[in-house]
RNA sequence: GGGCAGUUGGCGCAGUGGUUAGCGCGCUACUUUGACAUAGUAGAGGUCACAGGUUCAAAUCCUGUACUGCCCACCA
């Protein structure tokens, strides 16, 4: 036999091993041997066709590659399914950066050439994800790979549309809305992050009607006293602060001039429908009901009373702006508030904030409507402030609040049975806790805002009548929706209008939300709906579809961060179309961080490229170190040692090999049943432990404590196996001890494979033919004796069972 | 405001009641012996955040405190 090199070089084997594996067809379920039956399937959380891997990306897919491996070795018929999701937004916006370069935007070439354009960006960069998923060695079942864009799956995602809407759960909605000024689309509330930034606090004076205010121009106001530090520490806002101040709060209401309310974002009080108060606050009971006039605007708006005001916050006071707050908005609707739109889409102030306003952007107008206040001495006070901002999640640009016609999906029934599915634990969080999150989500659940003013997704499957509007509906019977604008649903582009019979009737510009089409991904991947229809004329044919063998899946692994924006979604999904659960497990894993615990990301520069990693230290160090550091759902904070010790591991299995593969070259093993007498004190150690971490490891992974089964692994193969069992062969030095060699070594493979398939396939290949099937990938999983506690304990008998194996 | 985590040798972490608290990386000394110097052998290094309590026994259970991190929420 050729002689091994002396160090492992997993540049020289992965490549390799991949291809034999992808040529034996065992990633796929159906060209595994016959006596894999048992179905064991994950769909994997599809990345965006934008992303480039990171190390999230590894530790999952190194957990569920660990998963897939090993139960295919214990024999299941295993999928696991891969794919990319469209990732509208995002995969928009890099289309657009790429046009910006050529000076052009996606308005210059129209919606039908920028659609083209994502595509063709897709086919050329959007498996760049895929193939990187490869190099870490995983054995997904590329013949069935998905893209959420693909035809049938727009089909299902139309179809889901239509099945929603035939129930009467979506309808559309004029609400204030997240608005993007910058990606020019409405957000949901999960697509909005938050940054804390230091900005103002402004306490302005609304003038209670019939109360003459200065609106001299040349008045000069006294220059603008700044709240001492202490008073402001001292005293909760300015409620107290102003008490002493009879003008404001004294004996009687109708000494007030003013109510004094404060606000973060002074430009929208142009936009105020009125004045609002906490019913139970005393300060201001005699106010409610009575008129302000709205400064600037001259406008008169009510003070009202409602539970939404926090008494506690700056005077108790606030205004209200529907338009383009959320809060205000839910209290404009319940006290039937009229809205004034004053900031457009593009961000910018419109005709409504008045003509010395129109046009303005927010800081600009923020900066005039103080001047403007404070030349009329309505501004009381401005105090620092550090509040949190929203900020799209997208593009980090600050989200604005606007009203907005949206296409809206009713939650509440979906949400009961999500919730109901985990309470009755036909779908399982690992570890519990995080359920906590998702039923919190749930119960507060709002209605989903489906829309999304891009250009890149799914498109509606509405149409608008283009003369509808005019004419009488005479069909009642259709789907027509009797508002306004009459439009219907179809979902293939219909040849003529089913409502006036004349126009060409034009798609909703809208389309929807990417978690939209998420939300169905465990079955519409394995080919709901159109299987599913199929599946009668299977069932004559003793033939099964996929979606019938797979679904449900059995685990789905990912992250904390999407279990609202995604797995509870599937959850609900899955139970609307199938009336089954997508998955019996949920396994969140840990979220990687740096070595100080910081958030890695790429803007920072503090990301670690796994794929850099992979380059230095091989795939399997870099699983190795990954996993190493994964301890329940504790956040990793990452550092390269554990791969440097992967790497080491690995050359140390390697050599561990070579020593076992010189010594079985020796003389032929024979598969017969060793003498149990003749075995000696090191050899039933080494066999009983070997015994015990095939049990443990067994245990870890059923509880996915994936980092303890490698670490026992490592203990085992390292510790007992190399420093003393091979040393003591040494001494040994006859056929006995070198088969029990051979066998510790085959198992520690089999064991070892989930963990570092690379190395430890390379190695395999290299076993005598007479021991070895044509991948470790289908050789049968380790089973140790029943655990026997009582009896390990009182000897060393673990072995008994054992020897027969060997 | 609410919730959830964490605090163990230089760094990153295991360890859920019971012998001298372990591991990786690093460090020190010695060893190139015929699998491996990406190694072997030996070793240094920790009052297990703090304060109380439960117990024959606590890093481990309970209570509180401090610090750090994360998430959620309509503080405008």
């Amino acid at each position: 036999m050729k002689e091994l090199p002396r160090v492992y070089d997993p540049k020289k084997v992965e490549s390799k091993v991949y291809a034999l594996w992808e040529k034996s067809g065992f990633f796929n379920p159906d060209k595994l041997p016959k006596t894999h039956k048992k179905p064991f399937s994950i769909v994997i959380p599809p990345p965006n066709i934008t992303g480039s891997l990171h190390m999230g990306h590894a530790l999952n897919t190194t957990i569920q590659d660990i998963l897939i491996r090993q139960k295919r070795m214990r024999g299941y018929k295993t999928l696991w399914l891969p794919g990319t999701d469209h990732a509208g937004i995002a995969t928009q916006n890099v289309v657009e950066k790429e046009l910006k370069r050529e000076g052009l935007s996606r308005h210059d070439i129209g919606r039908e050439k920028f659609i083209e354009r994502v595509w063709q960006w897709k086919e050329r960069y959007g498996n760049i994800i895929l193939d990187q998923l490869k190099k870490l060695g995983a054995s997904c079942d590329w013949s069935k790979t998905r893209f959420t864009m693909d035809e049938d799956y727009q089909r299902a995602v139309k179809k889901a549309f239509l099945h929603y809407y035939k129930k009467g759960w979506i309808y559309q909605g004029e609400r204030t809305i997240n608005w993007c000024p910058r990606c020019q689309t409405s957000l949901s509330d999960l697509e909005i992050e938050y940054e804390e930034e230091q900005s103002n606090l402004w306490y302005i004076r609304y003038p209670l009607k019939n109360t003459q205010i200065n609106t001299n121009k040349n008045f000069t106001p006294e220059p603008r006293r700044r709240t001492p530090i202490a008073e402001q520490s001292s005293l909760r806002g300015a409620a107290s602060t102003l008490r002493g101040r009879q003008a404001w709060y004294g004996a009687g209401a109708n000494q007030r001039k003013f109510i004094v309310v404060a606000t973060t974002r002074p430009e929208t009080m142009l936009g105020d429908s009125a004045v609002a108060v906490n019913p139970g606050d005393k300060r201001y009971k005699n106010l409610v009901g009575k008129m302000v006039i709205l400064p600037i605007q001259n406008r008169e708006i009510p003070i009202i009373a409602d539970p939404l005001i926090d008494s506690e916050f700056g005077t108790g006071a606030v205004k209200v702006t529907p338009s383009h707050d959320l809060t205000d908005f839910e209290i404009g609707l319940s006290h039937r508030l009229k809205s004034y739109k004053v900031i457009n889409e593009a961000g910018r102030m419109t005709g409504e904030a008045g003509e010395n306003y129109e046009g303005l952007n927010i800081p600009e107008c923020r900066q005039k409507v103080i001047e403007e206040l404070t030349r009329s001495d309505l501004v009381e006070k401005i105090e620092p402030y550090s509040h949190r901002i929203a900020k799209c999640s997208r593009c980090g640009k600050t989200i604005e609040p606007l009203p907005s016609k949206q296409w809206f999906l009713k939650m509440e029934k979906l949400a009961k049975m999500a919730i109901s599915a985990c309470k009755s634990r036909q779908v399982k969080f690992i570890p519990k806790k995080w359920e906590k999150l998702y039923f919190n989500w749930l119960e507060n659940i709002k209605d989903w805002c489906i829309s999304r003013q891009i250009w890149w997704g799914h498109a509606l499957p509405i149409w608008y009548c283009q003369i509808g509007k005019k004419s009488k509906i005479k069909n009642k019977k259709s789907k027509i929706n009797r508002n306004k604008e009459r439009y219907f649903i179809s979902l293939e582009k219909p040849e003529k209008c089913p409502i006036c019979g004349k126009c060409q009737p034009e798609q909703s510009a809208d389309v929807l939300d990417t978690w939209f089409s998420s939300a169905l991904w465990p079955f519409a991947t394995l080919g709901w709906p159109i299987a599913c229809a199929q599946n009668k004329k299977l069932k004559i044919k003793n033939k099964k579809s996929d979606i019938e063998r797979f679904y449900p899946t059995d685990v789905l692994v990912t992250a904390r961060d999407i279990i609202n924006l995604w797995v509870a979604r599937m959850i609900f999904s899955g139970f609307e179309f199938m009336k089954e659960k997508p998955f019996e497990e949920v396994y969140i894993h840990a979220i990687i961080l740096t070595k100080e615990g910081k958030r890695m990301s790429k803007s920072k520069g503090t990301g670690i490229d796994p794929l850099s990693l992979i380059e230095k230290y091989g795939a399997d160090a870099t699983r190795f170190g990954i996993i190493w550091q994964e301890t329940g759902s504790q956040d990793i904070h990452f550092g390269e040692e554990p791969i440097i010790a992967g790497k080491k591991f690995c050359n140390k299995l390697w050599n561990a090999s070579r020593f076992v593969l010189q010594q079985i070259s020796k003389s032929k093993i024979k598969n017969q049943k060793l003498n149990k007498n003749k075995l000696t004190q090191a050899d039933r150690r080494i066999l009983s432990k070997l015994n015990k971490v095939v049990d443990s490891v067994g245990n870890d992974l059923e509880n996915y404590q994936f980092g303890k089964a490698l670490r026992n692994l490592y203990d085992f193969f390292w510790h007992e196996f190399c420093d003393l069992y091979i040393e003591e062969s040494k001494k040994q030095n006859d056929e006995k001890s070198r088969r029990i060699l051979l066998y510790v070594l085959l198992s520690s493979l089999k064991l070892l494979h989930p963990f570092v398939p690379f190395v430890s396939e390379e190695i395999y290949q290299k076993l005598p033919k007479s021991h070895k099937k044509k991948s470790l990938m289908i050789e049968q999983w380790p089973s140790a004796p029943p655990l026997d506690r009582a009896r390990r304990a009182r000897s060393s008998n673990g072995v008994a069972k054992i020897k027969n194996q060997i």
